[in-house]
DNA sequence: AAGTGTTTGCAAAACATTTGCAAATACATA
DNA sequence: TATGTATTTGCAAATGTTTTGCAAACACTT
């Protein structure tokens, strides 16, 4: 389905700015900022603020999810159905990897929980931090 | 081992904002942020500043860890050795449950990481967002 | 008790994000 | 295609969290 439709069928209208927004969050395989987003938009720019406002709006529609990954800032992906993935994060450079579940078995976790705290689950995020290879070897080097 | 002597250990002199903030962190079984904190601490009450300073130095010698849950805020939680928690967080009303992780298997997909990115992982979080019983009543009411 | 390096309070800066308002735009309808 | 209405945009200012510079206060060694 093209964006446009897709925005309709979200009940939002396709403007300049939002169609260019949900683009890049879609040729983007990680997460981006709201500042990466601002810098990959065509020139002219848009306002940052506009930018925040199209985010909070295609999250409000489940069309994008917002995410921290141990960050000061929020970062931004699109919504893919079946495409739920876990991160690897670089805590010296801050390299961000995306690795799909393997036979993920948090289906257990979210039954324990379940059962345990009557909590209902409906959605998990699992991040591991660590350090990339060229950081492993960077540091080895001295 | 007292307080005290933990902070020694680590190089950090005992201050009194450390010593209790620290201590706060101790008798917390939830992760807080720093205004939490700076709520909890006995009046007369230090400067915001001098709780983030303390916060990032206890970070940086590795007796507290910083946590991003999904807010705004950074939570701040003690390292205690073998009591790494998984945490279940209510969107609706932002209660924060910790649960110890039972038979937790995420050993294999850090195997898996190390196998398939050379990537040296050190820690990970994982966390489950949904409703917690009581948001989950709330709703069905009306 | 004195000396030195660390920590504190205060005020201001640095970021990320949000908001109010008037002008510009998107889209449905004529 | 022109027009009306609701939505979106740019701008500037506000908000909320965290950091920083500097002089005074404190912790710890001797």
């Amino acid at each position: 389905m093209d964006r446009k439709t897709r925005l309709r069928q979200s009940g939002l209208s396709c403007t300049r700015w939002r169609y260019n927004i949900l683009k890049i969050l879609k040729d983007s395989h990680l997460p981006l900022t709201s500042k990466d987003i601002y810098k990959m938009l065509p020139t002219p720019k848009p306002n940052l603020a506009t930018v925040y406002r199209n985010l909070n709006r295609l999250v409000e529609k489940k069309l994008v999810r917002c995410v921290t990954l141990g960050e000061r800032a929020r970062y931004y992906e699109l919504i893919q159905p079946d495409t739920h993935k876990h991160r690897i994060i670089c805590k010296t450079c801050g390299q961000i990897e995306a690795f799909e579940p393997v036979g993920c078995d948090l289906k257990s976790f979210e039954k324990l929980i379940k059962e345990k705290f009557n909590f209902k689950v409906e959605e998990h995020s699992l991040e591991f931090f660590g350090t990339c290879p060229k950081c492993q070897s960077f540091h080895s080097q001295r």
